[in-house]
DNA sequence: CACTCTACCTGTGCGC
DNA sequence: TGCGCACAGGTAGAGT
């Protein structure tokens, strides 16, 4: 389940430098099924890509942007491919001899024999092409892996709902998703239902912290761990998934309540309910 | 306007 | 063994 530190990590290994997808260009395309491409069609897809070449490469909350320049010089407007990762996305780099999976949805075949893989058996993620990223981050608050504290405490005054829907919302701050929030919760003592109104302006601060650094920690460890169930990286989690477990602070045993049409876990003793 | 809810998907794991 | 079902979750868009 991408969220922002897993999608870091993506961003991370395409641009290496043992095998960077800067610089190299697309010498064809492959789209498999018809929900990976939005906003046009395979087609216009496919030849808008053609050629062009990879610059760089950028992340806002869980979206990543790849500048692409045309290789067609008379038209060289540079564009932007964007792609959500959504629930079960992959995007990597692969020799270019080795097979399609049983789920790719895109392949970007490019030069010296490597190919761009977009795995996704769900088809949630989405790629798409625009003029410009401002198009897709309009909507999306300040990225939560370097949002400061002054913005982040003027966003929560303009705010009277649950903390925890109110840090899956990317309009607030775009990255956190389900597992994450719980996890800043519960580093920030804070009950998921408290109401961001109600909040002390140093439990604010400590919120604040706990975003930043469970963040920062995860993209360190490039991605949760999380038991038995998905394996990004090494970031053990303390209370996703953990329902009926011990807390790793108190012993308690952690709960699991539904907030907004989402599984929500939290200890009961670390963070109790004002 | 601000917030909440549902549809979209399919692999996994459970009970029977 | 195999079937049916609930569950997981990010976002757009519909609903309140």
């Amino acid at each position: 389940m991408p969220e922002l530190p897993e999608v870091e990590s993506v961003v991370r290994s395409l641009c290496s430098s043992s095998s960077s997808l800067i610089g190299r260009r697309v010498e064809q395309g492959f789209i498999y099924g018809s929900r990976v491409v939005s906003g046009c069609s395979a087609e216009e897809f496919l030849q808008q890509v053609q050629h062009a070449c990879f610059t760089s490469i950028e992340r806002h909350g869980k979206y990543l942007f790849f500048e692409m320049q045309p290789g067609c010089a008379t038209t060289a407007v540079p564009f932007f491919l964007v792609i959500h990762l959504r629930m079960t996305g992959r995007l990597y780099l692969v020799p270019v001899a080795e097979r399609s999976a049983k789920y790719t949805r895109l392949s970007l075949i490019l030069s010296e024999q490597l190919a761009l893989r977009f795995d996704d058996p769900r088809t949630f993620g989405r790629a798409w092409l625009v003029e410009h990223p401002s198009i897709v981050t309009s909507t999306l608050g300040p990225d939560a892996l370097t949002v400061t504290v002054q913005e982040f405490t003027t966003r929560l005054a303009g705010s009277k709902r649950q903390l925890k829907p109110l840090l899956l919302d990317q309009s607030f701050v775009a990255g956190i998703g389900n597992i994450y929030a719980d996890e800043i919760l519960f580093r920030s003592r804070l009950h998921p239902l408290t109401n961001s109104r109600n909040l002390a302006p140093n439990e604010v601060h400590r919120l604040h912290q706990a975003v930043r650094t469970v963040l920062e920690e995860a993209v360190e460890a490039h991605g949760a761990n999380i038991d038995g169930v998905f394996k990004a990286g090494n970031f053990i989690v303390s209370v996703y998934g953990r329902s009926g477990k011990k807390c790793r602070i108190c012993e308690s045993p952690i709960l699991r309540i539904t907030v907004g049409q989402r599984g929500t876990h939290f200890c009961p003793e670390c963070q109790r309910r004002k």
